[in-house]
Order: C-alpha cells, then sequence, then structure tokens
DNA sequence: GCTATTTGACCATC
DNA sequence: GATGGTCAAATAGC
C-alpha cells in the first residue's frame, strides 16, 4: 500500500479522488474491523463476519483501483465503475483483455469470411494486471473455460489457458492461465489476468457450463456450503484434491476437479498488482497459497 | 445435438 | 527466429 499512489491518481479529477478517498477510507475501515475480529474472534462484537469484512475490503480497494485505472483511459467517465460495464472500461487496461478482446471479437467476424485474414488481432496481456498464485488447487470456484494449452520452454509442464465462461454472454474478460509447479509438481503456479466483470457468483457458476455440471458433483455437493473464510485457504494436504492425477495432461483440464477453496473473485482478480499491500490489508492472516504480484 | 476440451496453426512480441 | 498467447476445427463426452 506503500505505493498506493500511482501517477495515474495525479490527472484524477478532484472528484475522482474523492471517490478513491472515500473507498480507500472504507477500505481501510474494513481492514480494522477484520483485524479485531481475527485477533479475537470470540470476544469481538464485530457486526460482520470475517468474509463480508474482507468483502468489503476487497471491494472497496478494487473499485479505488478501477478509478484510478480508469483515469488513464481515454473518455473514461467519471463515474464508480460498474460490474456490469464492458470489461474494456472497468479493467483499465488495455491490454488485460480488454483491447485484445473486444478485437478478437471483431475479428471472429472477420475469421469466419477468411480463416486465413483476421488472426493475431489481438494482444498480448503481459502488461496486464496480473496476479500470480502458487497453491496446491487451481480451483477458485469460478467457471473457467479452457481454450489452449501450450508447452513452455524450459518447463516440464505445459501451461494451460483458461477464460471466463462469461466472455461472451457478459463480456467478462477474465483469464487464467494454470501451470504445474517445476520444482514441487503438487503445486499449481496460478497467474489470473484481468477482473471478472460477469454477474454469476462462483456459487452459481456450476450451472453454467457443461463442464462444470459434468464435475459439479465434486464442485458442490458438500464444498460450497461450507468454505466460505479465509480459513479455508489452510490447504494442508494436496491429497485433499479429488483427482490428484491428470492422466493426459500435465495441468487440469478443468480446475472444477479439484476441492474447492472458495476464494473470493476479488481476492485474485480485482487486485492492481502494483499497488497492494496484502500485509497492509490483514496483517494477521495467513494463507497457504503464495502470492505474488507481477509488475 | 450441444457443449467443452484438445491440439495444431497463426500471429504478436521480444 | 524463438517463444508465448490465442484461435478454431476436430474430437470427445453427455
Amino acid at each position: 500500500m506503500k505505493n498506493m499512489v500511482c501517477p495515474e491518481t495525479e490527472t484524477v479529477s478532484p472528484k475522482k479522488r474523492v471517490i478513491i478517498k472515500e473507498l480507500l477510507v472504507k477500505g481501510q475501515e474494513s481492514a480494522a474491523q477484520l483485524k479485531l475480529l481475527l485477533e479475537n474472534p470470540f470476544g469481538s462484537e464485530a457486526p460482520l463476519s470475517s468474509e463480508h469484512l474482507m468483502a468489503n475490503v476487497l471491494r472497496s480497494f478494487t473499485q479505488a483501483l478501477s478509478v484510478i485505472n480508469s483515469s488513464s483511459q481515454p473518455g473514461s467517465a467519471d463515474e464508480l465503475p460498474h460490474r456490469n460495464l464492458p470489461f474494456s472500461v472497468q479493467n483499465g487496461s488495455p491490454a488485460a483483455g480488454s483491447a485484445g478482446d473486444l478485437t478478437s471479437r471483431d475479428c471472429s467476424e472477420s475469421r469466419r469470411r477468411s480463416k486465413k485474414v483476421g488472426r493475431g488481432c489481438y494482444n498480448r496481456r503481459r502488461s496486464a494486471h496480473s496476479l500470480t498464485k502458487l497453491s496446491c488447487t487451481t480451483n477458485d470456484n469460478h467457471a473457467w473455460r479452457k481454450y489452449g494449452q501450450k508447452e513452455i520452454l524450459n518447463s516440464d509442464f505445459p501451461r494451460s489457458y483458461f477464460r471466463c465462461c462469461h466472455k461472451y454472454d457478459q463480456g467478462c474478460g477474465a483469464i487464467k492461465q494454470v501451470q504445474r509447479d517445476q520444482e514441487n509438481p503438487d503445486m499449481y503456479q496460478t497467474t489470473y489476468i484481468g477482473i471478472h466483470t460477469c454477474n454469476a457468483t462462483p456459487k452459481a457458476t456450476h450451472s453454467v457450463t457443461h463442464s462444470a455440471t459434468r464435475d459439479s458433483h465434486l464442485l458442490n455437493s458438500d464444498q460450497d456450503t461450507k468454505v466460505t473464510n479465509v480459513q479455508n485457504y489452510h490447504i494442508s494436504s494436496p491429497n485433499l484434491t479429488t483427482k490428484p492425477e491428470f492422466p493426459k495432461e500435465d495441468t487440469p483440464s478443468d480446475v472444477t476437479y479439484h476441492k474447492l477453496l472458495d476464494t473470493p473473485d476479488t481476492m485474485y482478480s480485482c487486485i492492481d498488482s502494483q499497488s497492494l499491500d496484502m500485509d497492509f490489508m490483514v496483517p494477521s492472516l495467513h494463507f497457504d497459497t503464495d502470492f505474488h504480484f507481477d509488475e
């Protein structure tokens, strides 16, 4: 959080400054409440549960970051980001799937006319806001659709590419890349790029896709009523996965094979990698997963 | 028949 | 030219 003041904030309008300040203050208050709750879980009189407070923290900072980021967008409106806004607006980073996705959709039109024409009219997402997580599971309770897999140089395991199932129906531009950890094959390195702009709540995702339906007996039988708070990040063993091995490939074809972590979607996907300090937000929390923020 | 996954090809970036 | 990200036809599963 020490780098919270981004260059973009220096160009934002006074109106936005107020909004950003309010959001940050709100987030800080929620974080403080969460800290109290965690320090004294039984004696706390906090009106909200830890997961609600966590969600509030994340929501506040996410919205603040979105406002900051949107200020760098030409023609961006002076208003709070809305969940249903097109990905390009909310995400704030043209490379974070917005330009790429939109142009890809445009290109898909021409692609129908000619297979050879229009390919490659997407942008790489290297500069997109991304978050890398190392975990024994790849499940984040979102509905993802695999769209590619690639052998990576100097890596024993291929990298799988997923995008949100609501890319086309809701324009959600969130994607993620999953790759087994080189040193510890039981662990998965998951990189989240872009943010979820879809309305689908994580729990509802099982009914969205065939794949999710197929695996819903793993997803929703008991986990989604159980795991809703941060304590569930403490996965003690990779053996918790219901499908420990992937016969055909080294990365999961569908993350829903794994036990749920029920991670709040915003935890991964709505964080500006340059300006977030998790320790500031939740100083006493410990996650089994290692968060690593890319540049 | 519909939908998700696989996989080779294409293309942008480095 | 090498590498990585994405597309889309082919295939598989329900």
